[in-house]
DNA sequence: TTTCGGATTCAGAACATACTGAAACTTCGA
DNA sequence: TCGAAGTTTCAGTATGTTCTGAATCCGAAA
């Protein structure tokens, strides 16, 4: 499966594939290292930073002093969220640009204005988008 | 100007970013050599990815026999239109997990189908969005 | 306190990427 | 046909990234 999760390293992605389709939705540590047939420290890195950015959860599961990882439910959304972030970073960055510029006649910087006004749009644009999705997933039956 | 273009070399970033700024607009491979202090082998191949990406334009400037690059009017747009395309590769990856996995227990693929669903509504959607903003940009005045 | 299952850290190996510089090539005018 | 301006190609270098393995750490049970 190839998981082009941008931004993520191949293992990452991996994991994130197995914990989408594996049986029971939470894993233990040792469990995602033979699955993947990754080294412990790959683990542990990975699940540090995919539990920093919310995208998995810890579990606990009775009678074993294991950690166990699941999907944080959601977080597909919450990930394009995020990513409206940087969004943001453009379009600010744009708008310093056109600032710094400010000087010049107005022409010259129909390209940069064109750049940030879509950038800006775009970004106020994916939050409705993904509560409208959140909408029809509350209407639809399960 | 942190250009943090996605999937793109740091020289691209910067390469565009200077077409976006640059007076006048179209500029030869010795100007963003030049501008950009990289080598001439660099500008040659970047250009030539930026070329087949549709992203920027050749143009002829009478008295030189040096080729001219300017953006491609619109490219942000169709940038975001190409960009469809790895959300519907990984909505196919994910019908054919849904495919292969078809013998499992239902409520075991709830997470995968979710995942699918999630992204067959922004493949969806994003060619509407965009739509959307040419026809806002179409009835602004200039 | 010791022991042991389990997790974390980090130096280093393997691999991948981005850019340069120099040589080769193309094009056009003389 | 020659020469010069301009461009392309590519081997090599520098730099980053990703993962492993071994040492270390932590905490619970004995």
């Amino acid at each position: 499966m190839l998981f082009a999760d941008q931004g993520a390293q191949p293992m990452m992605g991996r994991l994130l594939a197995h914990l989408l389709i594996c049986d029971p939705p939470h894993q233990s540590s040792a469990d995602l290292a033979e699955a993947l047939q990754a080294s412990a420290g790959s683990i542990s890195t990975l699940t540090r930073q995919l539990l920093a950015m919310g995208m998995i959860q810890k579990a606990v599961v009775p009678g074993s002093r294991a950690t166990f990882f699941r999907l944080t439910p959601g977080m597909w959304v919450d990930l394009m969220r995020q990513r409206n972030g940087s969004l943001r970073a453009v379009r600010e960055a744009a708008d310093r640009g056109l600032r710094a510029l400010a000087h010049r006649p107005t022409e010259q910087l129909d390209r940069l204005r064109e750049f940030r006004d879509f950038y800006l749009f775009l970004e106020g644009e994916m939050p409705r988008l993904l509560d409208a999705w959140l909408a029809r997933r509350q209407e639809t039956p399960r």
